[in-house]
DNA sequence: GGTCGGCGGTGACAAATGTCATCGGGTGCC
DNA sequence: GGCACCCGATGACATTTGTCACCGCCGACC
């Protein structure tokens, strides 16, 4: 443990950031060497600043955390990455661990604890929440298709049958089909309450 | 200004309240006198150490920050009240507005904005952010009748008309009758496009 | 080759939903 | 008193939606 641990600090709440900021620059291990407010930024700074640890937000504007993550696997496959969230649906963690996130934490961790999980990955260690590892579990794959899905997340915001299967270049009776399949498989009396599991299980 | 400001801090989210403590112990005119991470928690500590001015996280477990606000306002008149949040909804200004807080701001802005909106507030301003503001003027009343909403935020899980009657006392009729209503008034096709609708205005 | 499952579609039927007119009771305002 | 508006309800009607059976096509797997 001779050099610091270099890191790459993202979110979209300035407030948040700044203040992580200010916290982990009293580990005297830890640097914060870069702050980005959006995942385009994270990108731009990750790879100006080639950083040892990214910790992420999941959500933040342009490209989220996820999707961040996946590409900053690539570029720089060095760099560990880690995902802080608000609100962690379990269909995340799982997103998540296949593009290679080391850890995953939700906002409610001590600030302590972040910093010891963060010398964690960087060590080459692993770190996840355990209750939102036993929410995933318990919560499993989702049974949909992708075809399924992608009709689900059409109807996410409240369109008409007619409007899903225009914007899906697909019938109407098919859309019918597959929604009704989704939401026969998720137990739930129509599309809307589909939707709103889906969404609770992180499966949209 | 002899006495340093007394900062009662709420959010639920362990990592950004510590980091926020940690952030206004800096300045030092400031002291953060208690934390909490629950609306309850929150009342408990105001009513304990009786801040000057208490930061609300307007999500939170229990009550959430306008409720808080609004219970403050009687049980400790001088104690100042500020609300911070992520994704500001216009509705919950006006209503915050209503319940007497003196300050609403999104997570957006920097520490050190915090820290001198907290002095300003304490001196007795007030401060709104500009931007949300802006969209809090253009958004304008909700257009809906009280039980229109009611009706509407039952409707809001996805539930059936028959549930909605149900659970609201009303015949399936009436129930149409306010859906229907409530969606013209909102341009929406259906009710679940008007439920969407209602939370974007924070109408819901 | 056979089987299974996903994809896309059609047709038909029942149920849920949206829409409209209309009613009575209440409240508040001019 | 007259008027406007909200509340709650009923009945009728058209439309949308959910559900089911069945079709062909394709790719994967055994």
């Amino acid at each position: 443990m001779t050099d610091r641990v270099r890191v790459l600090l993202a979110d979209d709440e300035h407030l948040i950031r700044g203040a992580l900021a200010a916290l982990l620059a009293l580990e005297d291990d830890l640097t914060v060497v870069a702050e980005a407010a959006s995942g385009p930024e994270a990108l731009a700074m990750a790879t100006a600043h080639r950083p040892d640890v990214a910790v992420l937000d999941l959500q933040m504007p342009g490209l989220d955390g996820l999707e961040v993550a996946a590409e900053l696997r690539h570029r720089l496959p060095d760099c560990r990455v880690m995902i802080v969230t608000g609100h962690g649906r379990p269909g995340y963690l799982k997103r998540a661990l296949e593009v290679g996130v080391r850890g995953f934490l939700p906002k409610t961790v001590s600030a302590s604890d972040l910093a010891g999980i963060i010398r964690t990955v960087r060590a080459g260690g692993r770190y996840v929440d355990p209750e939102l590892a036993a929410e995933a579990i318990s919560a499993g794959d989702s049974p949909l298709t992708p075809r399924e899905t992608d009709v689900l997340e059409l109807a996410a915001d409240g369109s008409s049958i007619a409007e899903i299967a225009d914007r899906a270049s697909l019938s109407q009776g098919t859309v019918r089909n597959y929604l009704s399949s989704a939401a026969g498989k998720l137990g739930a009396e129509n599309r809307h309450a589909a939707v709103r599991i889906a969404r609770e299980h992180g499966w949209l």
